[in-house]
DNA sequence: TCAGACATGTAAGTCGTTACATGATTCA
DNA sequence: TGAATCATGTAACGACTTACATGTCTGA
């Protein structure tokens, strides 16, 4: 029939940590997920509304006080068991759509100049994310040898609702993920310097 | 309003080969695309059926001579410019779905002993994977270093359509694209080694 | 003969993106 | 006062997956 609503499980691991908002949701998303996942307001929405139907979630407006309206979720108890489910189930392996690569290997019939310049475009966005993941390392690695958290970091622990006795465990997840990015982004990085060499000794053989 | 067609570019960028039938579009895919890109029935014959409403492609019945019914896309010269516009197009950042990390980050609030068990299935299959790779890229590079192709590379050679005078080109394709997939398997496993280290750090500070 | 590969397609349902629509509050 | 951010949502349009449906040919 169809795919596998992992958007559902994503939020339900989110609402896990604390009860918050679909604005909250993307922001959480967009900050600690980004490199390999991504949500949107148009998916959220239903599906927060979704959760609730199933019984996994709660609404609460918290629009008292003055305050702008806003809608908070939270897990019960049957979410809680449903997200343990879902971790506990087998993993699919990664999905990845890489527009580069595609273009690379289908324009294998064009003169290698291309393909060079198609790979230094590559090279060039996978530079700039690299600074700003190494960055953030520099932070979260602070954070732990301190064992104290910078302003910066301080928003970001609020979201997550961590708790003082979890906060290093915490830290350190988001440490992990974040060197993950890493990993990969200095692989990405590691191919273009060799097919950048191997096209350029092609280059050499082909137009002197 | 919607997304970016990028499955009409994919099959139009294998049609700028050779002329194929759906289910050869599929199997070059689902051979050489495998770790970057993937596409289906379901997805395919549609698209051939607008990519000839679109003028980008011809459609020809391959039925002579007691042969299967089968239908031949022939790319146009029209499909070819709009292959070579996309190409010099701004590449989209590749777009990863990685449950493993979702389901990583998630469980923060879980024992460690959890996310290891979770890490550690993961790099069952990852060094899975890359055997695998390893194989191809030792027949791939071995096609390189001698100029000549093994049967195993030859039927591939075919379905591609390459002449013999851009044959080393198009290995070299293949070679490179493999060499990305192996880049990125061994990010993956680094980062394995590295969190379990990292988790198993924690267990012994906790668990004694 | 019979399994496996060849071959084409549809239906149903979900996922995902972007644009649109609306409005409140905060802070410089 | 006006830009940025907070905040919620819908509509339209593809994209994508899976299951289903059907039938042929080849080679062990």
């Amino acid at each position: 029939m169809a795919a596998k609503k992992k958007t559902q499980f994503a939020i339900l691991g989110l609402l896990s940590w604390k009860p918050m908002s679909g604005y909250d949701v993307k922001k959480l998303v967009d900050v600690g997920l980004s490199h390999f996942w991504n949500e949107n307001y148009g998916q959220i929405y239903p599906t927060l509304d979704r959760l609730v139907a199933d019984g996994l979630a709660t609404k609460k407006s918290d629009h008292a006080s003055g305050k702008r309206r806003r809608f908070v979720y939270t897990i019960t108890r049957k979410g809680k068991k449903a997200f343990r489910t879902w971790i506990e189930a087998p993993t699919d392996a990664p999905i990845v759509r890489n527009e580069l690569q595609l273009k690379f290997f289908l324009s294998s019939g064009l003169p290698a100049i291309d393909s060079v310049r198609l790979i230094k475009q590559h090279q060039g966005a996978q530079r700039a994310a690299l600074a700003e993941y190494r960055h953030s390392e520099a932070v979260l690695r602070e954070a732990l040898q301190n064992d104290a958290v910078s302003d910066e970091l301080d928003e970001l622990m609020t979201m997550t609702g961590t708790d003082s006795q979890s906060r290093k465990k915490q830290l350190n997840t988001f440490y992990l993920t974040l060197r993950h990015g890493i990993h990969i982004i200095e692989a990405r990085l590691a191919w273009c310097e060799e097919a950048i060499t191997s096209l350029g000794a092609d280059l050499a053989n082909t137009e002197t």
